[in-house]
DNA sequence: TTGAAAGCGCTAACAC
DNA sequence: GTGTTAGCGCTTTCAA
C-alpha cells in the first residue's frame, strides 16, 4: 500500500508473467489469455500500479499534451475574462475526452513566438493559438509550424491566402445582423468603433457593419469608424468626440466591436447625459457577463465561445491522431460557427 | 535548416565532441574548455537543434510541470470568471520564471479526486489546488498527497487540524471591515448572505463579520445570516426574504460573501422597488469586474488575486525544487494575504 | 499467446 | 576537461 513508486516490473514479477505482457494488458493490446489477464490486473490493482507516464510518453515519443498558447496581457485584457475561461473550458474539456492534457503556455508580448520549439523539443503534439495577431512575427512563426508539418489550430484569426486550420466565430454576420436590427428600428447614422486591424476579427466586423448599411443605402464617411484597442477605456475614452457627433445630429447609434469597449463608451456617454437606448443605441459584442449588469443592460452579440475551444481541440486532436504520413493530407478546417444578437435596453425600447 | 528531428548525437559529430560534452555545455554544467564550448554552441546553432524535453524529463524523473487542479464548472462558476483568470495568470508567469510549464487539470464534478495519481504518473513535480472543498473526499485526497510526501498548495481553503501548504485572502479580515464599516456609518441591522461552509472562506468570512458585531455591542440572531450558493441566481432569490426584513425594519444592510450573489441581489432588491445606496446598504466581495458596472455600483472587498497565485506558485516551486531527503522538513505554508474594502456607492452616500 | 531484447534521447556517475 | 557507459520505465518488434 506505502510503496515509494511501484514499477511495472514489480507487477510482472508478482503477476508470473514478463513485462511486455504487463504493457500488452494495461494497453489492451495483442492477444491475451483472459486467466493472464487478470492476473495482471489483479497484480496491478494490488500494489496499487500506476504507470509512469513520463516514461510512456517517451517511449512513444509523443508527450501527450495539447498546448494551448496565449498572450499574458497586463490588466487591461485582450480577451474578457469571460472570453478566457470559457474557451479554455471548452478545450479543456474535449481534450480530456482524447485523453490529452492541456499544457498553458502563456507568451509574454515582448517574447518571440517561438511555437515550433514546443513541438520540438516535444512539449506538445498539437497547438491551439488563441489571440494570434496579423503581424510579421506571427506570420513567420506561423509559416513555420506549416512547413514543419506540425499540427496547430488558430481560433478567431484568420489570414488570407494562407490555409490554416481556424476556428472563428462568423463576426461579420454578427455585426451585419446588429447594423441590420439597428436599421430596422430607424436608425440612420450609425457608428461602428473598431478594434484594432491586426486582429482579423475586427475586419471581418467592420465588412459586416459596411455591408448592411450599402444593402440599405446609407452612406458611409470615413468619419463613421473609430478605432479603439479593445479596452473599456478606450470604448470611455471615444465618449467625448461620439457624444459630440450625437448632439450635432451626425450620429444615432454605435456597435462596437466588444462589450468592453461599449461598456466605457456607455458610462462615458452617460456621464455626458447622454443614455443609451434612449438618446442613442449602443450594440457590443461577445454578450459577456457585463452586457447584463449596465445601466441599461447592453445589447450584445452571443460568441459561443465554449463551442469554439471544444471544436479547436476536436478537430485538431483528431489531425494529430492522423497517421503521420496522411499529415500532409489532412483537409484544412476552417469553421466560423453562428453568432447571434441579444437585443437588451440599450439598443431598443424593449427592455429586458 | 529543414530536418526531422535533430538529436542530439548529430551535434555531437558535428562539434566533434562526445555527447556528454554536448550535455555538459547546453546544460552548463561542469567544467568546459571555452573553446570547446563554442564549437558546440555554433554545432547546436547551426543545425537548430532543441533538445526533446520529454527525454530529459524521463532522464530525470521529473516532469517539469506544475499541475493545476480546478473544478470544471458549468455555467454557474463557483469562480467568477474573473478570479480563474487572475489566479492562472499569476500562477502561469510565476511558473514559467522558475522554468516549469503549467498542466492545467479540470475535474469533472463527479469525478474522484485522485489527485496522488498525478504524481504516481509523473505528470506533475508539484500541485496547486483551486476551488477544494471541505469534504470527505477531499480531505482523503490530500491525506493521501501529504503522506505520499508530495508537494502541492491550496488556495482559498484551509483545512482545520491539518497542516498543509495554503495561500489564502485573509476573508475575516474583509468581512470584519466591510461590518465595522457599515456600523460606522451608522447601520445597526445588518445581515450576512454567506456561501456554503465547505468552503472556508465562508466559514471565516462569517467569523469576521461576528467579530465586528459583536465589538459594536449589536445583537446577532440566526435569521441575520443567509446561505447562497455563491451564484447571482442564489442572491436573486434571497431578495424576497430579505425585501420584507427592510420592509419590517429587520435589516438595514446586507454584507454578500462574493459579488455574485450580492449584484444577484442587488437586481433583486431593485425590483421590489428597494435600491443600494439609499433604501439598504450592499456589500460584495472579490471586487470582480461586475462590481463597477452595477447600479449603483457595488462596495466590495478587494481580493489580491493575482498575487495570491504567484505567492502559491512561488512557494511550491521552493518547496520542490528542495532535495527529496529535505522534503520533509519543510516548514507548512500558511500565508492569509490582506483584502481591503473599497467603497462606492451601493454602501454609502460619496458615489463613485 | 507470451518472452526476450532493442531502443526512445538524455543524464550522471565514473574513469581517464 | 572530456569520453564511456549504465541506466530512466516503458513500448514494440521479433522469435518462440
Amino acid at each position: 500500500m506505502e510503496e515509494g513508486l511501484i514499477r511495472r516490473s514489480e507487477v510482472a514479477k508478482l503477476a508470473g508473467v514478463s513485462e511486455a505482457t504487463v504493457s500488452r494488458v494495461l494497453n489492451g493490446v495483442g492477444p491475451i489469455k483472459e486467466e493472464t489477464r487478470d492476473r495482471v490486473l489483479e497484480a496491478a490493482r494490488q500494489l496499487n500500479y500506476v504507470p509512469s507516464a513520463l516514461a510512456q510518453r517517451f517511449a512513444r515519443s509523443r508527450s501527450g499534451n495539447l498546448g494551448v498558447i496565449l498572450p499574458l496581457l497586463p490588466k487591461v485584457n485582450l480577451f474578457s475574462t469571460f472570453y478566457f475561461s470559457e474557451i479554455l473550458s471548452g478545450i479543456g474539456v474535449t481534450a480530456k475526452e482524447h485523453g490529452y492534457d492541456l499544457l498553458l503556455l502563456f507568451r509574454k508580448p515582448e517574447e518571440p513566438r517561438d511555437y515550433a520549439n514546443l513541438f520540438k523539443s516535444q512539449k506538445v503534439d498539437g497547438c491551439i493559438i488563441l489571440g494570434a495577431q496579423n503581424v510579421p512575427g506571427e506570420r513567420a512563426a506561423l509559416k513555420e509550424l506549416q512547413e514543419g508539418n506540425y499540427p496547430f489550430c488558430l481560433v478567431n484569426q484568420r489570414f488570407d491566402g494562407e490555409s490554416y486550420n481556424t476556428i472563428d466565430a462568423d463576426q461579420r454576420m454578427g455585426s451585419h445582423e446588429a447594423a441590420r436590427s439597428l436599421i430596422r428600428q430607424g436608425y440612420r447614422r450609425i457608428l461602428f468603433l473598431n478594434g484594432p486591424a491586426v486582429y482579423s476579427n475586427s475586419v471581418d466586423r467592420l465588412k459586416g457593419y459596411h455591408q448592411a448599411l450599402e444593402e440599405a443605402g446609407l452612406p458611409i464617411t470615413p468619419s463613421m469608424v473609430l478605432v479603439g484597442n479593445y479596452s473599456r477605456t478606450s470604448g470611455y475614452q471615444h465618449a467625448e468626440a461620439i457624444a459630440g457627433m450625437i448632439r450635432g445630429g451626425l450620429a444615432d447609434a454605435v456597435i462596437a466591436a466588444n462589450d468592453r469597449m461599449a461598456i466605457g463608451l456607455l458610462q462615458g456617454l452617460k456621464e455626458r447625459g447622454l443614455r443609451a437606448g434612449e438618446d442613442v443605441a449602443i450594440i457590443g459584442c461577445d454578450d459577456s457577463d457585463g452586457a447584463k449588469l449596465t445601466d441599461p443592460p447592453l445589447s450584445s452579440i452571443v460568441v459561443p465561445f465554449y463551442q469554439i475551444g471544444c471544436e479547436a481541440a476536436s478537430k485538431l486532436l483528431g489531425a494529430v491522431a492522423a497517421d503521420p504520413q496522411d499529415k500532409k493530407l489532412q483537409p484544412v478546417i476552417q469553421v466560423k460557427l453562428p453568432v447571434r444578437l441579444v437585443e437588451r435596453a440599450s439598443s431598443s425600447v424593449i427592455s429586458t
